[in-house]
DNA sequence: TAAATAAAAAAGACCGGTTGGTATATTATT
DNA sequence: AATAATATACCAACCGGTCTTTTTTATTTA
């Protein structure tokens, strides 16, 4: 059974998602967060410690949908070159492209306004992202045992490389707004790999 | 002659792009900007009209400083391709590999923090972005009126993705801060740009 | 099934400190 | 003497967070 707190609790997870997503973490008040739930000070503040505490909920919310888009199909794709491609497709195509967050990227827009504030929490960011580049990475390793790439690659700088052309297409899609941000970047980032092909 | 006045702007706007570049535009309050400064709000607000007249002034610098450092020995150069391997060098090991401004890239930072927060503010950051696209962009195409490109590209799309990179490497080296970042966004982008030559 | 009770959830007043900005007075510089 | 530059006191609104009281919900007992 779901206790009314529990639902009370996602309700502010949910909210406060959509708001640091939009307005980011700092300019979202405590206040901004009672408007959207309906609560009030002594509501929210039973089911969370502190602002703080709230955002570190909202990140595991985050990855939740996050993960449940770009890796949807993904283990059935036997071709690891192909399973790269499908979830880059997925995260430029179903999670940038659907805006899946009203202000775009979560991830993204964390990383840059928590870095020089707080290394903790921006720290927390960071691993999840180097926790995908390392996945790409293991991918590439597995494409090179199936003697599928070109000789002499160094997997770690490709796989960063290709975390760095997804953050960066978030950060100027939240901008642009304009689809054509991530299909030009889907573009060229799959004839960058296309290369890498033997 | 400086006035004295000027010399006070100067202050303002230097130490307020330091401290927008590491703590926000949002997160960097007026005291903060006193307390750099060593002024008083009658001081400060005898020289701007508001924090977000700051924020412009501080653009501007911003702009001034990042042209001086991208565009070094630039023109000089013949050969349109080697000018933007030039440019993007410029840029990634001495602009964000030197911690130009200490929170990383101001540009990158701002459109992140001010997009879906202010339109006018965030487009005017885009605006500058989309103007370096198009520059190398131009450069694209004198190199295939130079006959020195593979035939068949999208130059908008090569340009677009360029500055994408651009800006991924900005948003990840401001939290992973290990020059290893730049290093490899500058690889990875020169070895994409080699496949596009003849 | 209904009343009693225990526990969970929410309300709301309050806290000290800070926000961006203004108005007026004072001090330096020409 | 005129003007440019700066200081200071003040404003209402808001910040994240605490505390106590009230209300709602869930569980037990009759």
């Amino acid at each position: 059974m779901v206790t009314k707190g529990t639902q009370t609790k996602q309700k502010v997870i949910d909210k406060s998602l959509h708001l640091f997503s939009v307005k980011g973490y700092y300019n979202t008040s405590i206040n901004d967060i009672l408007e959207a739930t309906n609560l009030t000070k002594g509501g929210l503040y039973g089911h969370f410690k502190s602002k703080e505490d709230i955002w570190y909920a909202v990140y595991e919310q985050a990855v939740t949908i996050w993960k449940d888009i770009v890796f949807k199909d993904i283990k059935k794709i036997q071709n690891p070159l192909k399973r790269i491609e499908k979830a880059l497709d997925n995260d430029l195509r179903n999670y940038i492209g659907k805006d899946v967050f009203e202000g775009g990227c979560f991830f993204l827009n964390m990383l840059v306004e928590l870095s020089g504030q707080s290394t903790a929490m921006s720290n927390h960011v960071l691993k999840g992202m180097i926790g995908f580049s390392e996945i790409i990475n293991q991918w590439l390793k597995e494409a090179h045992d199936k003697d599928m790439l070109k000789p002499g690659l160094d997997f770690n700088d490709i796989a960063n490389f290709i975390v760095v052309s997804l953050n960066g297409c978030a950060a100027l899609y939240i901008s642009v707004r304009d689809p054509e941000i991530w299909k030009l970047t889907l573009r060229q980032i799959n004839s960058y790999i296309k290369v890498l092909k033997k």
